[in-house]
DNA sequence: TTATATCCGACCTATTTAGTCCTAATTAAA
DNA sequence: TTTAATTAGGACTAAATAGGTCGGATATAA
């Protein structure tokens, strides 16, 4: 419970290591799964996924490769997770109205505001604070 | 991603529905199920567990039922929790040491302080933050 | 032309969450 | 003393999510 995803995961130790390699060069997701341990296909996928949003910027062919393209210090982190996983909500009725409780629930409004405080807590929290190690 | 529990959910809104009937009388897991729409035998499996942490307490046979133990105002929210889901964490190596990246993961440490945060949040918020709705 | 990349959907598997079933044990009340 | 209502708790099944794999397409540097 509360947990966040291997696919989270991985993207955040891509992003980490082509930090390092600072935002010139390319680097492929064979490398950073070779380096990192990480299964090629499911980080291929995810990589995908940041490259659609236009967090990296994907380079075809031989010697190929992603590089950053937008600053992570202006990505929030609650963005970064819906990238990769969808909307993000601390209970179903957060971001879909199927609940059939919806109406009567008791604990709807106050569970709810805690859902505000973790959103607003990622909000406030860069990809930067997290891929610039220190 | 990032979402709590039906169970947490049935057993917040049957403490919630505890409380206003005071915690003098007793409150059967049918009561609640059937007020609330939740699975019966699923919120007894979840009473239950409240009963063994002794949040509540138990009384068996006809009229029988559930009422308060412990004041909800001085159980915080990481303990219930746990209570009902087991360790809880960000990631796996929180609360186990099993990931192989373990040792050379560039992400550990910023994303341990934001565990640390999100353990920090609910462990300064109350049940009775939540059970006692306004 | 070939090898090396990303792209992308379809698929499979494993794990977790949700829900069900069945059989005690306890006890108030008929 | 029997019956019905209640909690206790394990075993099981079903559904949803997460994690991982495969195959083929497209682009491009050498
Ligand atoms: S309405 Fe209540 S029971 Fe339904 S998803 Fe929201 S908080 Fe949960
Ligand atoms: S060591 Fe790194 S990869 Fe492994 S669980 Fe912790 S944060 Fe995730």
């Amino acid at each position: 419970m509360l947990k966040i995803t291997r696919k989270v995961e991985y993207a955040l130790i891509a992003l980490s290591q082509m930090q390092l390699k600072g935002n010139k060069s390319l680097t492929s997701v064979k490398e950073i799964s070779q380096q990192n341990g990480i299964p090629y296909e499911l980080l291929a996928k995810t990589m995908q996924l940041l490259a659609r949003a236009e967090i990296v910027e994907a380079v075809k062919g031989p010697h190929g490769g992603y590089r950053l393209k937008k600053d992570p210090s202006i990505i929030k982190m609650t963005t970064f997770f819906e990238i990769i996983e969808g909307p993000m909500g601390f209970m179903d009725c957060s971001f879909d109205t199927d609940c059939d409780q919806i109406q009567s629930c008791a604990i709807r409004t106050p569970i709810q505001r805690i859902n505000d405080s973790i959103r607003n807590m990622f909000n406030n929290i860069s990809l930067q604070d997290i891929t610039m190690l220190s």
